[in-house]
DNA sequence: GTTTATTTTGAATCAGTAG
DNA sequence: TCTACTGATTCAAAATAAA
């Protein structure tokens, strides 16, 4: 712990290092983590020379690899302003895929032991993407489907519309403790658990960033709805997010509101001013809001025998099942029922002939005339031990 | 167009070759095609025995490579049926990507040179099949996400429900001039350009086949409405169909309803005689069955949570019931007020003592000095979404 | 026969802690 | 590093049983 703390150099509130300062900071390769910070640089290099297993999630939208040929234009015969940019440009599958191969790398090496990374692509470049994550060590966990309510029509009517892009997410590697707030993306999604199909508008309006001309200020940018759900779903507050294609910002902007620390790099000035002007203008959530359904897994554990000990059960006293089977408490917290002898799991799972079972919710006992489920007294013993 | 009609082999009416001749035909390279037939053994070997450049379409479901490790159990005890079949079994990504190379190719030498071919997969195996499209020629036209409407629940709350699954369909080469029956889609998908998502229930009921013992008589066996799709999306009448992951049969089947001709590809007998019962029963255009999620368009259930990822809600912002009690909205979509926390639906209950509440109708913001229900929000994002 | 309640099932890389 | 133990976890649709 301390040895990450020492390495965060958060920016002060009214601004952040002039890029001067902070090229010659990283060309020194000073193991600092610029927090909050937008970095100017080839991300590769800039990665590389930040401090291994630091970085709890990495949010990467890489450059699609469009390999647009000529014009598109629409049915009224306006002009589609595509993707054109230099940094979209590959000779080859070859060059897109060593590309690839290095910044994947240097993103790997940057993430903690139980880090996990997001990339987003299209049919152009997503399979390349997933098939070196896996050729790289990562373990993908899921792939999610972004589905764009408002797409851009198939204008010549020779194929489907393109209506969606694609997400991995994937831990550093098979063993990784992955973060996965589960509850909070149930409550999110009402109750129903989160699926890998999400569907969310494209970035238009007010969010969209424009330029002094009134164009738009990036090709490309992501709705910020988007990375609400991958760091709501993915990281706690006060987490490091490494977005190494920053762009105009839309992964600074959404960790700023949710409370997690952003690194973001980004080459082209015009897109790291357009962020940062964004950036100022983003409030941080209070701490009541930002906090989130909790999950049981993290509440405390409560041996089943503490009950006894602290009298909210008396040992000799009978519990039953929701077919009438009972079992007696013995003084060390154990259960007999027959010839059966075990936990409050262990007794349930044999009765039921079950490969588990969870006592706390199997087993009641009599109170006045009531059934009444042991986890209530669980719940009665945390409410008392704060 | 003589060339390939003299390949043409068509199976009589009342039955096919046994699989002796078959076996035999296939032996001494003769370059017939065995149209309407279930041909036995090894894809790669078949492929390589059959005439080049002879097929308009390819459809392949090849293995996923699920790697699984222990059993799953669902929250009610019950076993996971899981796909644990030796031809899903490989030694390593290594291994995968040699067969996925070996049969690629063969697929593509028998492709006419304006043919195209659909893969599916999951993100198991889909980044490499893919990538090794790419890597040999094909030029991919649309990845299309099949987006299950009755997924499998993911039991442990650990990941996000894998709710889909990806097809990738490509032309030959890049100047291919595909078939693509835009409007024919455009029809199926009631007047609007058929887009890049499909929504279509899984497998089951009176379709899924059963063995004789009752159990599935294949554990993925493809829904017809999906199939449906594909055919009649990128194939015209009297085209020849091959599909060398032939399994129990759905492209066959499908190809037979829609006047296509197939060729079947199968290893395990047990599957090629289900696919051939199956086969015997289909007449063609009996459409009836298909594509049954077409028409029921209930209302798409909007989770308050959409709200605050959209922006029209601000996390912090105060709700009010009508007796003037106020919540705070959070990140994840659900209220607190004083310390009651939950869904807008369970707040509102306990603030009413009531065993239910629609919160959509009972909590409303302030807008410009006017108090306005929150369902008014729902309605708009809906009309949206489309 | 009709309606309602209960059970079954689906391409799944599905746990974490203490000792 | 390995073993033992605790205990958290599901949605939609079809099939079957019950009323």
């Amino acid at each position: 712990m301390i040895h990450l703390l020492i390495h965060k150099m958060k920016a002060s509130p009214n601004g952040a290092m002039n890029e001067a300062e902070m090229t010659t900071k990283i060309a020194t390769g000073a193991a600092e983590l610029p927090l909050n910070q937008i970095v100017p640089g080839d991300c590769i290099e800039v990665m590389n020379s930040l401090p291994e297993a630091s970085v709890d999630l990495i949010f990467a939208d890489p450059p699609y690899n469009l390999q647009l040929k000529g014009d598109l234009h629409r049915p009224d015969n306006s002009r589609v302003d595509a993707v054109d940019d230099a940094w979209d440009q590959f000779s080859s599958f070859a060059a897109y895929d060593r590309f690839t191969r290095d910044w994947l790398a240097a993103a790997r090496r940057l993430l903690k032991p139980h880090g996990a990374i997001w990339v987003i692509g299209s049919y152009h470049n997503v399979f390349r993407l997933g098939a070196e994550l896996q050729n790289q060590g990562f373990w993908i966990l899921n792939d999610v489907v972004w589905r764009k309510s408002n797409p851009m029509p198939n204008f010549r009517g020779k194929r489907l519309t393109n209506a969606h892009e694609t997400l991995i997410w994937a831990s550093k590697q098979e063993a990784s403790k992955y973060t996965f707030n589960y509850d909070a993306l149930k409550a999110l999604n009402e109750g129903v658990q989160m699926r890998s199909d999400w569907v969310l508008p494209i970035c238009s309006g007010h969010e969209r960033l424009k330029d002094e001309a009134g164009d738009k200020a990036h090709p490309t940018q992501k709705p910020e709805s988007l990375l609400h759900r991958v760091l709501l779903g993915t990281t706690n507050p006060g987490d490091v997010v490494l977005d190494p294609f920053f762009g105009t910002g839309t992964t600074g902007a959404v960790a700023k509101m949710l409370g997690r620390d952003f690194i973001g790099i980004e080459r082209e000035k015009s897109y790291r001013d357009a962020a940062r002007a964004r950036l100022d203008k983003v409030r941080k959530y209070d701490r009541a809001t930002l906090e989130v359904t909790q999950s049981k897994r993290a509440l405390p554990r409560i041996p089943f025998g503490q009950l006894i000990e602290r009298g909210l059960l008396r040992p000799g006293e009978m519990l039953v099942n929701a077919r009438g089977q009972m079992a007696k408490v013995r003084v060390d917290g154990t259960l007999i029922a027959d010839d059966i002898r075990g936990s409050i799991h262990q007794v349930g799972a044999a009765l039921d002939g079950a490969p588990s079972c969870n006592g706390w919710t199997y087993w009641s006992f009599r109170r006045e005339g009531q059934m009444v489920p042991i986890d209530l007294l669980r719940q009665q013993l945390r409410a008392e031990l704060g």
